[in-house]
RNA sequence: GCGCCCGUGGCUCAACGGAUAGAGCAUCGGACUUCUAAUCCGAGGGUUGCAGGUUCGAUUCCUGCCGGGCGCACCA
């Protein structure tokens, strides 16, 4: 917010001169020493000035001075316009986020776009694994920062309830069903091995006795096949709460089938001559807008590929009026985007519709091993366990973390370490610590109302500058995140705003019965920090606890 | 072989084409009779995988190598 100011006054200075038309130039956080703001607009108006930039520096720094809201101009280096910022401004901006500490949020909710955000779909056959908590992790944050920013967003998980692998899993169950009761049937190798279906099976014991046994009819197998299907889907609903992600909705893949959906979008590819019979499969001509070969749509035994049915389930995102849809896929499903981009064209869906975010994968270090997670080779913890160990904060922490474009080591023992070296609790206590303040500051009467009558011209220390400065940046780096998805721009901003803090509580004392006047300019600095760490972290879905 | 992503101190990671490449962990040395020492201060540690190119300026953009992950199914 100071920055968007001082952006405005460059601008008109760019006008005086008869260059406003330059652009490209950037107004940011120059490096320690060198004021509050810089600004390298001299480098692009250089060539149009005729001038080095330096000189060209100079002419616009003196019409930069006289704003009262600036203190002082410099021109440093090559060209760079260094400007520090009267003590006005940030007693300003400080009035401001006591006023409304919500200022990052775009006022008027769904003034953008309307977006749906799908992740963490998957196969309802077994337990999510690790990977898929930091996809569900990226997709709610994600969904936060959106909204945070104006958009209208709906999460959805897709569930792939059609194909043959949920027709197996039924028969798992039954096959586990039929062995409680003494029979003898074993599992071959096409069936799902896993523990928790043996659960399921005396479950159904329980509760329907011998009613199935030895039935193999059309309504058994659906019995079997949807009551499996609902216990999956409420396991994989619970692992996302354990995780503090919830969803706004759940979409199935089979009643795209049933609804005649995916017959209908077929029928429009083939209307449009872009889908040929080979092999007796059906195949769509992904090379008629993509580099890449044709994929089937129809086996030849009649079934529809996921693709076919995801296409889909595109087109019905689209009808339901999303402006955007932003899938988020492991990196797995690399090969799926060019085919699905493909039909997005072929369909004549707007161009900025389809959007694919690919995060990379996840592997775990315990003591000293590096656990590699493989869905493959069955070895791996599940998300439960995962947040059983370490607890909903830090994974939803260490999740958003890391650049999703990059492997992410998650680090068990660090993550449930309560102590300095994990940098969950290094911004939690920042926040507990200010919650601790207030506290003290009430034992000694101190007031701690009325804060934004306090002399904000006494928050003059490089220290607290500094602080106000980077509180009143947080909007940037939500603005950002929307635009390029990295989530850990968040953590990064809450580490760096949490070290300021720490910083400036070793230094200066904030609760003085001596000085009233400081106390409560440094309380509303403190309350401005405090707001902005539980907002912070509560984009990030992590608590801000007032003790620790 | 082709395509996408990633190579940054011993380890895990940052860095909007900008100034002296930053944190944390680990190592070493300091700071609690004072609002929570779960904190802070300081030291050492780097040819940003390699080689070119574009630019006033490259960790960032381009090209080519090298290394790792993933993908190139009538799997999802």
């Amino acid at each position: 917010m100071m920055k968007e100011a001082l952006t405005r006054l460059i601008a008109e200075s760019l006008e005086k001169l008869g260059l406003s038309d330059i652009e490209g130039y950037k107004v940011e956080v120059p490096p320690e020493g060198f004021g509050d703001f810089s600004t390298n607009v001299a480098f692009f108006a250089a060539k149009r000035m005729r001038l080095v930039p330096k000189k060209a520096a100079e002419t616009i720094a003196g019409e930069l001075v006289s704003d009262s809201r600036i203190e002082r101009v410099s021109v440093d280096g090559p060209g760079f316009i260094n400007i520090v910022l009267a003590q006005e401004a940030f007693s300003a901006v400080i009035a401001n986020l006591l006023d409304s500490h919500r200022f990052w949020r775009i006022s008027e909710p769904g003034s953008r776009m309307k977006i749906q955000l799908e992740f963490a779909s998957v196969n309802p056959t077994g337990p999510f694994t690790v990977g898929h908590g930091r996809q569900a992790v990226i997709g709610d944050v994600l969904a936060r920062v959106l909204e945070a920013r104006g958009f209208r967003v709906e999460k959805e998980m897709y569930i792939n309830d059609a194909g043959r692998q949920i027709d197996l899993l039924g028969e798992s169950v039954k096959i586990r069903y039929e062995q409680i009761h003494d029979r003898r049937i074993e599992l071959e190798d096409r069936h799902y091995q896993g523990g928790y279906l043996v659960e399921m099976a005396e479950d159904l014991v329980r509760e329907f006795g011998d009613r199935y046994l030895g039935r193999d009819d059309e309504e058994t197998r659906t019995f079997f096949r949807d009551y499996v299907l609902g216990r999956m889907i409420e396991g994989m609903r619970a692992s996302m709460a354990a995780l503090s992600v919830d969803f706004d909705n759940f979409f199935s893949e089979r009643s795209l089938v049933d609804s005649g959906a995916v017959d209908k979008v077929l029928d429009t590819l083939r209307k449009k001559n872009l889908v040929e019979e080979r092999d007796n499969a059906v195949w769509f001509k992904v090379s008629r807008f993509e580099n890449e070969s044709d994929k089937v749509l129809v086996r030849s035994d009649g079934t529809f590929t996921y693709f076919m049915t995801d296409i889909a389930y595109h087109l019905n995102k689209y009808e339901r009026g999303f402006d955007r849809v932003i899938d988020i896929w492991g990196a797995d499903h690399l090969g799926h985007i060019p085919r699905m981009r493909a039909a997005m064209k072929a369909l004549d869906l707007p161009k900025d519709f389809f959007h694919v975010m690919v995060h990379q994968y996840v592997n775990l270090k315990k003591g000293s091993d590096i656990v590699k997670m493989s869905t493959r080779r069955g070895e791996f913890y599940t998300l439960n366990e995962l947040v059983d160990m370490v607890g909903t904060d830090a994974a939803r922490y260490f999740f958003a973390m890391f650049d999703p474009d990059t492997h992410m080591l998650f680090d068990v023992d660090l993550a449930r370490t309560r102590s300095a070296e994990n940098p969950v609790f290094y911004v939690q206590y920042a926040h507990a610590r200010i919650s601790s303040i207030f506290r003290n500051a009430e034992e000694k009467g101190v007031s701690t109302k009325n804060l934004n009558n306090a002399d904000f011209f006494l928050l003059k220390s490089e220290d607290e500058r500094k602080l106000i400065r980077d509180v009143a940046s947080f909007g940037e780096t939500l603005e950002r995140t929307s635009r390029d998805y990295k989530i850990n721009r968040i953590t990064n901003f809450l580490e760096e705003v949490a070290n300021e803090f720490h910083v400036f509580y070793n230094k200066h004392k904030v609760v003085d019965v001596h000085n009233k006047k400081v106390s409560a300019a440094r309380l509303a600095l403190c309350m401005v920090v405090k707001n902005l760490l539980a907002d912070g972290l509560s984009v990030l879905g992590v608590s801000a606890p007032d003790t620790m």
